[in-house]
DNA sequence: CGCGGCCGATATCTCCTGGATATCGGCTCG
DNA sequence: CGAGCCGATATCCAGGAGATATCGGCCGCG
């Protein structure tokens, strides 16, 4: 049996007629005897009483006839359905994300992307850049936004874009000897006790510390003598800098999280930390992802010319 | 797009490889090739990715083959339905009855009936010999039981078979004077009011009784000076007779019906009442009407036969 | 009561297309 | 780097869907 046989047997039920429902098919009238008779023959049962009066279904016919009726409506959303799922207006897209990426790029990125495509489920979870490096790998996301971007095994299956930049700055709390003062220099920080994301968590923005701090000292002095406590989110380091654990460090968006006990220095001379970077797998074709790229195109300046680039022999 | 495409797209997608996914549909590779192919190029969208891997569903494909499995399961419902329709298992059947069918006959065939197609929606109503022939004829119903059969315009597109018989019982109150005699004459009812059923409702009834009543005297005469109530159904008639209002008559099953307060006398010498009779559509081909004569047939003496000889040559 | 017309079924032919066979091209893996 | 697997392509064939012509039955009309 055939969805072509519904449709005759459809077509039929609607004109009580085979003629005309052979006209509306845009057949001629014998194949849709045929057909029909054919139907029939396979159901084992006849579907349609043809009386001098016109052609009625029996009691099988209405039964066959509803669910027909859905068969058909299911076919024809099928296509509709693949046809949107193909231009990204349906779907998922699941977001692994940095904490510092809520602070600025998100709200505008995904404020339109909510806008253009509501019918897209979308997935949000704040995590490292490590592990959204990882989920990203695994198939568990379909982008990743972390600092520095992804590195080690795997990351040739990327395609990452710079996103943002942020310069470094200071947290301290009130009691502490730098709050006087709205600037600080590299130098004043090392021997402080710092706070910072956890190295194995960021590893880009570790190494990149690590760099910044011992520049310019021997290999062998023991830079940061003060010592690090790793803290995971905004919140957890201007909390720990405000009751006097040490000196927080992170980007500039931070003063965003800042409250009225901790002071935010500039870092001077002025830093930049590794870029907010955006990755997805470069084999994934999904119209979902086609989207979310074309608006952080619009959106962030840079990016489109990055895409170009990294995409361009596809 | 024909459910063929459906088909094949859920073997690739259930084998996740071109080659088993036609062998398990029983045909070569390269025709499934081409119609899914074929089907992609009518969709505008890819369906499947082909990676070194296997075959695996896009975001479209996903879509696309949810609804194809819901297709495919409503066409195949559709024949099953279509079968079970055919072979009466489900459908309906409207019953439309005289009262007096229900203590005897319906119990019984009912009984079975629903036993043996416990899917087939009934409805049931009592109703005049007159009124479920109307609805008989106007579609309305699909079997009729009544009192002397359907007679008037129509009639001839009816098939009526006999189902039972009663003979006729007279009921009085506890202070009429035929409240001491186990029998009454007819002569002894010429004379009497009587209870019987509405002479418009129940022609059949209404003819026999004024012939019974009329018989042996002379046509000037009025044979029935008592005058007469009508009344619809056994409760009303033995109700009223227990209050004195007159000598209801009936079938014997009214006995059945009868409250101690008054008391059921047979007619002698003994008379048949009109037979009760049921009756169908000569055209009604329905599976479940062909159920229901099936069990009549078993359970009522001579069914069978009268069947027989109205249907033989269908 | 017979005849004309309507409508579905049947007969026959044609041609499209779904399927088979053979082969190619690309990728993976030993 | 070559063997082998797999999907795509090329080519051919045949079954069957559909077109045309015609039949047969039923209704309605004169």
């Amino acid at each position: 049996m055939e969805s072509r046989h519904l449709r005759y047997a459809l077509a039929v039920a609607e004109h009580q007629h085979f003629g005309r429902a052979a006209a509306a098919l845009g057949i001629a009238q014998p194949p849709l005897s045929q057909q029909i008779a054919a139907l029939e023959r396979e159901l084992g049962a006849r579907l349609f009483d043809r009386t001098a009066r016109g052609v009625f279904p029996t009691a099988a016919g209405e039964a066959f006839l509803a669910r027909a009726r859905r068969a058909l409506a299911e076919m024809s959303a099928a296509v509709s359905d693949a046809g949107r799922a193909a231009r990204g207006e349906t779907g998922r897209l699941r977001l692994g994300f940095i904490g510092s990426a809520l602070l600025e790029l998100l709200p505008s990125v995904l404020g339109q992307f909510i806008r253009d495509r509501p019918e897209v489920r979308l997935g949000l979870a704040e995590m490292s850049t490590r592990r959204s490096t990882a989920a990203l790998l695994a198939g568990e996301l379909d982008i990743a936004i972390g600092r520095g971007g992804p590195r080690g095994a795997g990351a040739e299956d990327l395609v990452s874009v710079t996103v943002g930049r942020d310069h470094l700055v200071a947290v301290v709390g009130a009691a502490h000897p730098f709050a006087g003062q709205s600037k600080v220099s590299v130098e004043q920080l090392r021997g402080q006790h710092l706070i910072v994301a956890p190295a194995d968590e960021e590893p880009a923005v570790a190494a990149w510390l690590t760099a910044l701090l011992d520049e310019g000292t021997e290999a062998s002095t023991p830079a940061r003598s003060g010592g690090v406590t790793e803290a995971w989110d905004a919140h957890t380091i201007i909390g720990l800098a405000s009751c006097g654990v040490g000196v927080g460090l992170g980007p500039a968006c931070l003063r965003v999280a800042a409250r009225p006990d901790v002071q935010v220095c500039e870092v001077s001379p002025r830093v930049e930390l590794p870029e907010l970077v955006m990755s997805f797998r470069s084999q994934d074709r999904s119209p979902v992802l086609a989207a979310f790229l074309d608006i952080t195109r619009e959106r962030c300046p840079g990016v489109a010319e990055q895409l170009e680039r990294r995409l361009g022999p596809r």
